[in-house]
DNA sequence: AGGACGACAGGGGGCTTCCCCGTTTGGAAG
DNA sequence: CTTCCAAACGGGGAAGCCCCCTGTCGTCCT
């Protein structure tokens, strides 16, 4: 998918007469195979893929390709991802909502072994930073700040799970769970379920 | 948001110099603005817009530019979107997953007063249509099929609203939504609540 | 030690879910 | 015109869930 995206970025790329555009695919397998037999220098790919968590997948191909320099792209801005996504391997981290040029000068860095995170991700990363004052419920997007364990209850919500099946496959019991799910709500500042529901959906962009 | 893709159609349109971009916006004021201003013979614009029913704002721009040819792009290739979005007014109909020359084609008919609607989408709608066995739970995408009230039900239960939030809103008992939403839930093949929040929120794509 | 916080879990009131049931309306088929 | 069906509407009731409260235990920090 995202077709036009890629077409942007290979016209992009194209422009500056500095990088060849060895491969491009729109599946994990696909990917996989043109990583392994091209060897390229960078990857630039989209943190939401289809099948499995692009975290794990980062891994994987940092460990077979060490020195092939990865590019995240996406329209998550929240700041998690971008923990996760360095965490896992990734050397840049780029907003979809970014210009162009954002991406020409990720490179440029990458190129130079040195990080990159863009001026947008910075922004929205430092606004979720900028401590809220404590029980305050008109906090937009604050979804780091979650602990570890609400992390992975708040991504088993989004999944379409209700709370005796996460208390399942958690391995705990259903009132943890609830419990959890409060706290989460309470740091997020969502008034019910229902909001929470959407939000853990809409974030993890509807697998 | 989607910067990259604008850059993408930019890009596509300048190399046909067939067609001459005459602005381009980010937001719906800015759009209105110049789309009064500038009078376009073409608006090709995303189906998910901030702040408003995107149904509602094509049919806005329809009765005040009767003569702007409306070509929609979108992720989303639910069959119903289509249905609505060529009632409100739209002229054609084409996929972010669809190669620009799907575009281009697009571009070409709506010139000659024709409409399009591109082959996946088409594809998708086929797919939607083929009659599923009726009481098929596992029944992948049949958004379609919902009635109106279903429709606009599940609209609202995507905004993270509640049963009674939704019932207020609509001047029906809130018995009457509960109704509504297992028609949904059976209709979509959905096992509870979780699972129709979640679709619903991912369905209208995070607003 | 004391404080803060994350992970865990129970209790209980009240609201929601979910499956039953029925009425009314409007359109399509006979 | 009658028949039929589906959509929209709503009620009842048992089970379950939500939501707020409270509490314990362990860890990390100072």
């Amino acid at each position: 998918s995202q077709v036009l995206v890629r077409f942007g970025l290979r016209k992009l790329f194209e422009e500056q007469n500095e990088y060849q555009i060895c491969g491009e695919s729109d599946n994990l397998e696909d990917a996989e195979r043109e990583l392994e037999s091209l060897q390229p220098d960078f990857l630039v790919t989209e943190i939401r893929i289809q099948g499995m968590s692009a975290f794990r997948w980062i891994e994987k191909i940092c460990r077979r390709i060490p020195e092939c320099r990865i590019l995240i792209s996406t329209i998550h801005d929240e700041p998690v991802f971008v923990d996760r996504a360095i965490r896992s391997g990734a050397h840049g981290f780029v907003s979809k909502t970014d210009p162009g040029s954002a991406f020409l000068e990720a490179l440029k860095y990458l190129g130079q072994g040195k990080s990159f995170i863009s001026q947008s991700v910075y922004h929205s990363m430092a606004n979720a930073m900028r401590l809220t004052p404590p029980n305050c419920s008109a906090n937009g997007n604050a979804i780091r700040g979650l602990s570890k364990r609400e992390f992975e209850v708040f991504e088993l919500i989004g999944t379409g799970r209700g709370a005796n099946e996460i208390a399942t496959e958690l391995s705990i019991s259903a009132k943890t769970v609830e419990a959890h799910r409060q706290n989460i709500r309470n740091k997020l500042g969502l008034r019910n379920m229902s909001e929470l529901i959407c939000r853990a959906a809409v974030w993890q962009g509807g697998a």
